[in-house]
DNA sequence: GCCCAGGCACTCA
DNA sequence: TGAGTGCCTGGG
């Protein structure tokens, strides 16, 4: 899709998010088929999709599953994921995507959102099996697991160790900005594209540490070997079990239990992994432990037990529920 | 100046 | 197999 920059301007947006708040509308939207009680049409050179359950565009990219996105203003957000610039505005109505054709919407958007999952019933499903689950389900109802691009995700969790949010956007917008190519501009800043694995490869370890990488620079060098000279075949994931994707990401150093299960949640639709980092430990043994300190094979076998094949979604709202709540702190 | 943050690899017992 | 330790870096 061709980007003009004007379009993106952010008035330009703001402009548009008036009229939609003022209901003055263009007439010519066309409504289209009910999915999952979805209902969307095209308007003013986006998607607005005006019946969703469960959608907190907040908590959904604040969460902690990804890392490109900023907040303009209340309820206004842009991300950058699979090369694409999307701002979004939720409002009483719904959510509107933009800029977005209905096709983005669907091809893209949808998948990227999670928009086919029915997260009423996993919610009703967990909230049944014990109380805890149904608090913390109730603390963040629009929480949705984002289907991200597997290779982005790889790099951005193996830089996510030993840090907190911030500094770990702060390292991929460093890598975004040295390393991947410009897709568009906002508010006259340059947006790029996640770094592919071949420039990352000729940015070399050091380039790689230039953006505040640290220790994790040598890991991000590894992966984007391995990925780039197909040693870890990312496409073939789908036709494997969770178990041999897991160990193949293992084979790259510096990814271990915790960043392989990120993985798999998070970008490879994997929802019976638990990934266990301290906020979901600390939740996990001041809620179902007494507040005692717990192994963490313990911890990951009761989660599985527990919530089978919606682990995923749990350990999601446990996670977010410990962090806001500071449980365990 | 010190401690800690959404881990991992490595060493050693 | 499990415990202990070092690692980049920036914020509190």
């Amino acid at each position: 899709m061709p980007l003009s920059s004007e379009l993106h301007h952010y008035i330009g947006l703001r402009k548009i998010l008036f009229q939609i708040r003022q209901q003055r509308v263009s007439k010519e939207v066309h409504l289209f088929e009910s999915v999952m009680n979805l209902q969307y049409h095209e308007q003013n050179g986006g998607v607005m999709l005006t019946e969703i359950d469960s959608f907190d565009i907040e908590k959904t990219l604040t969460c902690g599953q990804c890392f490109r996105y900023e907040i303009l203003e209340q309820n206004t957000y842009y991300t950058i994921a699979h090369n694409r610039f999307l701002l979004l505005n939720q409002n009483e109505t719904g959510v509107f995507f933009f800029p977005c054709t209905i096709s983005d919407f669907k091809e893209i958007w949808m998948d990227y959102f999670d928009l086919h999952t029915d997260y009423e019933e996993i919610k009703e499903t967990l909230s049944t099996k014990d109380e805890v689950l149904s608090k913390a389900i109730s603390f963040a109802p629009g929480i949705r697991i984002l289907n991200q691009d597997p290779y982005e995700c790889t790099i951005s969790f193996i830089l996510s160790q030993n840090r907190n949010i911030p500094l770990i956007r702060s390292s991929i917008n460093l890598l975004c900005q040295n390393h991947g190519i410009k897709i568009t501009n906002h508010e006259k800043n340059d947006v790029f594209a996640f770094p592919e694995a071949k420039s990352l490869i000729e940015a070399g370890i050091n380039g790689i540490s230039q953006c505040k990488a640290g220790f994790r620079s040598k890991y991000v060098y590894d992966a984007c070997c391995k990925i780039a000279n197909r040693e870890i075949e990312l496409n073939s994931f789908q036709n494997k079990s969770t178990h041999e994707v897991k160990e193949e990401l293992k084979k790259i150093y510096g990814i271990g239990d915790k960043v392989s299960d990120c993985i798999l949640l998070f970008s490879c639709k994997r929802p019976e992994v638990f990934p266990t980092d301290v906020w979901v430990k600390r939740v996990m043994e001041y809620f179902y432990f007494n507040e005692k300190e717990v192994p963490l094979k313990e911890i990951q076998d009761f989660a599985k037990e527990k919530f089978k094949n919606l682990a995923g979604f749990a350990q999601q709202y446990l996670f977010y529920y410990a962090r806001e709540l500071k449980i365990g702190k």
